[in-house]
DNA sequence: GCGACAG
DNA sequence: ATCTTGTCGC
């Protein structure tokens, strides 16, 4: 797929938190989107003792969850892992991959949080808008926000709230296993977002698409 | 000041 | 993220 944002990105963190500021008005927290019959699992991998990133992008079908395409990028790590600035680390190597690929998937599923982000603009955020693509941040464990106990049930889930605002929810995706943690990243409602992710996953706590994407990027 | 802090 | 074996439980 094309990408046309492909301005440079801020090496220090000031300039990176101003570009969030910036940014984070662009994020559309409606649905925007039609039939979705392309869905992609994103992550990043590192080596070399930090100095290689390695991003991969697996796009299946969808319904069927099918692996259709993948994508695999390594570049030099520019950014070092500063919590709230992921973003600036990962997505220039994702970026990468993503122009490799044949399909231009129609939603991204990243391994991150979208608007549970103390600015509200987490690696889905700025990818989605980025890429123009809808996005939903899917994380394995807690950033920020509070929430009640979540039922043990597959499909249960219950709202994250931080400064009285609704930024995403923390959802069973399998019965008596550890919840995961999804928000907005951009032109996708949270109800929306919790149901996509349901939908792509099966039999494992994490969507078939990000369990494609982990694997392609450890490897 | 102290603890928390996506990947 | 990454370094790493066995082990508890269905």
């Amino acid at each position: 797929m094309k990408i046309d944002q492909k301005f440079p990105f801020p090496t220090d963190v000031e300039t990176a938190i101003a570009l969030q500021e910036k940014l984070r008005h662009q994020v559309i927290t409606e649905d925007q989107f039609g039939t979705i019959k392309y869905v992609a699992g994103i992550d990043v991998g590192y080596s070399d003792s930090d100095k290689i990133t390695q991003a991969a992008v697996a796009v299946l079908s969808f319904p069927q969850l099918e692996l259709l395409e993948q994508s695999i990028v390594k570049r030099p790590t520019y950014f070092s892992y500063v919590p709230g600035l992921l973003s600036f680390r990962e997505i220039p190597a994702i970026l990468d991959a993503l122009e490799k690929l044949n399909i231009t998937p129609e939603l991204l599923l990243c391994d991150g949080q979208g608007l549970i982000h103390p600015r509200r603009f987490g690696i889905a955020c700025h990818l989605g808008v980025l890429v123009n693509i809808p996005s939903i941040g899917v994380a394995k464990s807690h950033y920020i926000g509070q929430y009640n106990s979540v039922g043990l049930e597959r499909g249960n889930w219950q709202p994250i709230i931080d400064e009285e605002e609704v930024i995403g929810a923390i959802v069973r995706t399998r019965t008596g296993v550890k919840p995961i943690y999804v928000s907005t990243g951009h032109r996708i409602s949270l109800i929306t977002a919790i149901n996509y992710v349901l939908k792509c996953t099966t039999k494992y706590r994490l969507p078939e698409t990000t369990r494609w994407a982990d694997k392609l990027a450890s490897n």
